[in-house]
DNA sequence: TATTAAATTAGTAATTATTCTTAATAACTA
DNA sequence: TAGTTATTAAGAATAATTACTAATTTAATA
């Protein structure tokens, strides 16, 4: 579903922005606080939308597991994740993707895969002093 | 935050076992369906407490990518799985899961791993002959 | 077996992340 | 520049999940 017509508007731009200018993994709430900064009247829902339509456009990630919540990645190229057991927080893997796994797969199941994601989970450096 | 003092009650026993005998992965409310048909006037509330004190357990595993309901996994050891980008059916993947992967990753990174999650994307057998 | 204290339940209300609705506005196009 | 159409702000609506509470079950103990 790529939409033909997409208008850069300002609120859109600026989610963009925020969101690839940071290195965590926000929620929507988050975005919408730093947003507010230069957009004070723009409304959640917008950001949400313009989410939403950020990750159809192939423009950013979004990520959701285990907790209720969705967070979203500007960086939109496919890559591993590390979540903290402890505090939640959500980290970069910088390791290289790789296609040998999915192509392993595709040979062992009926399935025509697309890509694939991991997840590791432990505990991050902060979180291991604490203990 | 293991429970001590935790009582196989009929309804924990009977949602245990609707989840353990399917291969699908349900929602909450397909479970809650099925162990209606033993359990009449079982509540919804009930079905959830179970779910998650079950998986604190460890007895049984939840999957949540994606939507924005969870569904459930009676198979407790980790697995692969494969998520149909079409239909949104999800399917086990019956290959071993690598533990090489984790001690790479920990010897890349700071953090201390303790387990991983892995889900294939594509289409399922019954999607790609659609398409 | 009867007693008892704590865990669990059914039923319902509350919560919360996200989506939908609508009239007004702003971005692109001819 | 004018017209069309996507987009917005604001708030209402939705839906999955959790919290609350009085009544009931469970399992340990006398």
């Amino acid at each position: 579903m790529s939409k033909a017509n997409t208008r850069m508007t300002k609120q859109r731009k600026e989610i963009l922005k925020v969101l690839c200018a940071t290195k965590t993994h926000p929620t929507a709430d988050w975005i919408y606080d730093q947003v507010r900064k230069k957009i004070p009247n723009i409304s959640l829902g917008t950001i949400y939308r313009n989410l939403n339509i950020l990750v159809e456009m192939g423009k950013i990630r979004v990520l959701n597991y285990g907790s209720s919540y969705s967070r979203y990645d500007g960086v939109a190229e496919n890559h591993y994740h590390f979540i903290c057991d402890s505090c939640g927080k959500v980290f970069d893997i910088d390791v290289p993707v790789s296609k040998t796994i999915e192509k392993y797969i595709t040979e062992k199941t009926p399935f025509q895969i697309f890509t694939h994601r991991t997840e590791f989970y432990g505990l991050c450096v902060e979180c291991q002093e604490k203990n």
